[in-house]
DNA sequence: GCTAAAGTGGTACGCATGTACCGGTCCGTT
DNA sequence: AACGGACCGGTACATGCGTACCACTTTAGC
């Protein structure tokens, strides 16, 4: 967050004359550290849901651990990997709980069928998790933002999308809509940006509404010779 | 930015008695005052595109104005009205911008015409000016995103995205594609979903398929009756 | 058991932030 | 001309931040 971000890998100022490696435990080598990391990590994924971005901090990700500030300087060199792992395993997260989902529908259902399911799958979940979800992609679409500012962030970014994009293509295939990958992203732009709209503005009937654009798109995908 | 955002209203703890109406200006009555707080907003504005929603801050307006910091606190309230009014003006520009450009178009235009068109009215202009263009939007949708947390965006939002839509669909109308909010809405979301992807992924390809699924779109569309 | 490395935790530093405060100046009104 | 509110600008304060440091304890390998 401090300004010079460059050249952090200068000379080595510290008191011993030969550099020992720097210490940074990328993966610690005993049982309980790689559990401390883990719980770092987790905590910072935590708080990137329920508070976004900015509030992915060294001092509160170390409380909400329950560990000592400097656990998070020792397992991460710079809040900027912190934040960069925590993204990577939001996304994994995120990408497994789809597919598991998308993976549930079989058979060779209509296009509002599949609409509705695909909308399920690719949605937040309804009832009380339902708030937990939302804030999760809430931030998890912070983060993807930030990827414009933060080329370091962009392979990441890439990923989630591609994610996205697989997990609707093998499911038209899967279920009977052979289509090729421009109808398939078709779709998957469509279901991220009505659900993102729906994140934040709230709409009342914004669920109905991105069934019924979503089966329209398909029938008119499926009407359409060759895509 | 700081902990308690409730209970600002306080009780009026200064020396004077009488509560004098709080000072707080949000209209200035005179015309240096006026002209001082469109300053700032316009420098809150910059800052929001150039480095996005945290680098709006007191004294980076301030000194973007070339102001002292103390005219931030005099002409806003807090750090949220400023946002949330730098928001407000940045959807008004950005949907001027946009209009602007689809009413250019005229004509009956094929659907491979009309989604290059509307590409190249809602996307960032190319050229030396993009990048000034990818930034602004890529602000707008921090914010966009923020207000999925505060309800006080919430509304702004909304405007932001029927924005959209409405140029959107009296473009569509005037260029002879009569359809019902249902399609403009797909194309919208579309649009904006695949522009929003190019702005944060730098895809090289990226203008060419937008336009390519638009236009397929656009011909499924209408091949579709009723919509 | 000994030694070096890994891990630990408390503390400190420098900086930027939001916001409050206050003595002063400008200006429209009477 | 004078008065009162709008406006101005400098400064101060408390807080939270990223990161560095260092003495200490634990563990792994010989």
């Amino acid at each position: 967050m401090t300004a010079p971000r460059a050249a952090s890998q200068a000379e080595d100022t510290t008191g011993s004359a030969i550099t020992p490696e720097p210490p940074a435990a990328a993966r610690p080598a005993q049982e309980r550290g790689r559990r401390r990391r883990a719980a770092l990590l987790a905590a910072a994924v935590g708080l990137l849901e329920q508070g976004g971005f900015t509030a992915v901090t060294h001092r509160a990700v170390a409380r909400r651990a329950g560990l000592p500030l400097a656990a998070t300087t020792y397992y991460f060199t710079s809040r900027d990997q912190l934040v960069a792992e925590a993204f990577a395993l939001l996304i994994a997260d995120e990408l497994d709980g789809m597919r598991a989902r998308a993976e549930t529908l079989t058979g060779r259902p209509t296009p509002e069928d599949l609409a509705t399911a695909l909308s399920l799958a690719m949605g937040p979940r309804a009832g009380p998790a339902g708030e937990a979800d939302r804030l999760r992609r809430l931030g998890l679409w912070e983060l993807y933002l930030q990827a414009g500012r933060d080329p370091a962030l962009q392979a990441l970014a890439r990923d989630w999308t591609d994610g996205c994009d697989t997990v609707v293509a093998e499911t038209l295939r899967r279920t009977g809509y052979p289509c090729g990958r421009p109808a398939a992203r078709t779709v998957g732009v469509l279901l991220a940006g009505l659900w993102m709209e729906h994140l934040v503005e709230g709409r009342p009937g914004a669920a109905l509404e991105a069934r019924t654009l979503l089966a329209q798109t398909l029938r008119a995908l499926r009407a359409l010779p060759g895509t």
